[in-house]
DNA sequence: ATAAAATGCTATCAATTAGTAGTATTTAAC
DNA sequence: GTTAAATACTACTAATTGATAGCATTTTAT
């Protein structure tokens, strides 16, 4: 169950990027918008782009877009995409393997609480923050 | 949402100690049943004696016993004393103090998740483990 | 062409977390 | 009392993660 800062940045950036999902935005608004250090952002932004969930535009006028439909971003994607597939899904012990299966007390316990979180990310797309983005600012 | 590898040593050691609740365990005994590094794991024993959760009898035939009632010992006291209170409670997006609370989109989507993940650390208590223990082990 | 404004890359540094080494202290068996 | 078996302490090392620096490349406006 981990959540690295670097995930927490990316969840700030493609966050706002999808405020306006068509929009081409610099990474110089991004850092300053989301209050991440210029250089790590870059570096993550080049990442996110491998990752394609964004693609990049060089030169000048360039900046970074959605590569993808977000709809089908879902959040779980990207925290594995940085921080691997067990950083989330991984034993609450910390083994490997989740060594004694079943025959943990902590399994069981620890499961239900896991699948909660994976669904949620699971379930939640770069949309649907959008959207409740939509909704909170009609309160304002 | 985070959970220090070290959170994790000590769910394996406490959870082993829970089997005998009242006996006296050796440090030696514990890091070669749940494979923590010695020295980390002597460390880390000193640490939790400190917290509290657990006393030590210094000298020959020393060792490490609960030092409260198991069933009044929370995960989440364990993770919060290890870890600080952040790393369960805080902020998906990493900032300090959710600046932007109702407003933000994320929040909702996550609060959901994440109090699901404080009540099960909050209501498991050692005690609780030991029970699931003895379960499991009747079926094998 | 040239300058400006953007991204790309690589190497390095800093901070945090995990793990180790070595020695001192406590206590009980003998 | 001496030795053996345990914990306590302090300082160091290693690994991982987060952050920076500096220069190269791409593209457009002029
Ligand atoms: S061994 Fe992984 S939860 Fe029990
Ligand atoms: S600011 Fe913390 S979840 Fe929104």
């Amino acid at each position: 169950m981990n959540l690295s800062k670097t995930s927490k940045y990316a969840f700030r950036v493609l966050g706002y990027m999808a405020k306006d999902e068509k929009a081409l935005y610099s990474a110089r608004q991004l850092y300053r918008e989301n209050n991440v250090p210029e250089k790590y952002l870059r570096r993550l932004l080049t990442h996110l782009s491998k990752f394609g969930f964004i693609k990049s535009i060089q030169g000048r006028q360039g900046g970074f877009t959605f590569a993808r439909d977000i709809s089908k971003i879902f959040l779980i994607e990207i925290v594995e995409a940085i921080d691997g597939t067990e950083s989330i899904r991984g034993c609450i012990l910390g083994y490997k393997k989740c060594a004694f299966n079943f025959s943990c007390p902590m399994h069981d316990i620890w499961e239900d609480a896991k699948v909660h979180v994976i669904n949620t990310l699971s379930n939640t797309s770069l949309k649907d923050i959008q959207n409740k983005m939509v909704e909170t600012d009609s309160f304002l």
